[in-house]
DNA sequence: TGAATATATGTCATATCTGACATATAGTTT
DNA sequence: AAACTATATGTCAGATATGACATATATTCA
């Protein structure tokens, strides 16, 4: 499997509904980096909400959101912020030091 | 020199107008590392706009934006977005790596 | 299986951000 | 000091994100 279709599966996984692989590669370079790094913070944001053992349910509660935009933050949803992400995290416990490692690592955030 | 009054004076000098030290200590943790880690990008963005010696206004041409919001950026503004400041840094090819070391190194980007 | 619980997706009114513009405040050069 | 260039700040109409809700789709468990 090529880099490319690699990328390309692990985007449509976590909700970036690309239609055709034409289309893939239209992204620049920077928009494939800007996705990639939501998507690393948004598996970080699920993983840490387990391991606190909330539903997305209690999660939203906790942050005054709803369940549906934590859904959508979880599988990197086009409509969430960086900001969003970054600032549920926070509310997690995670530190910047931990969302710079995170953001840094590499691979996609897709497993 | 506190700690708390050197993080004051950091915010202040970037334009997160603190009315008083009281209203600066009715900040969460996750209000102060939010904000941090802006400032970081913040500082970040304008090093990176400087090495490659581009003014605000021909950095702001090269991304569709405009010489004020550039400024905005680059001194933490609330009415700038992390996305805006990491897909700038992207733009200037600062890469993912290179964007969680920022957030990780300790200090809160100001001088 | 089917009820119960958890997560995902679609839509929308309101809130917030964005580029643009005007203008203020450095900073530089002559 | 005036002219010039670069950066900062205030404002706003239009663009985008947000929480909320409905509803679809897992997942769990009796």
């Amino acid at each position: 499997m090529t880099v490319k279709a690699t990328k390309r599966k692990s985007l449509e996984a976590s909700g970036w509904k690309v239609g055709s692989a034409a289309e893939l590669l239209d992204l620049s370079d920077e928009e494939v980096a800007y996705i990639e790094l939501k998507l690393k913070l948004a598996k970080r944001l699920k993983a840490a909400r387990i391991r606190h053992r909330l539903t997305q349910k209690e999660f939203a509660m906790r942050i005054d959101s709803s369940q549906s935009r934590v859904a959508k933050m979880e599988v990197g949803d086009r409509s969430v912020t960086l900001d969003l992400l970054i600032k549920s995290l926070l509310a997690l416990g995670v530190t910047n030091e931990d969302i710079g490692k995170v953001i840094t690592r590499s691979g996609s955030g897709a497993a």
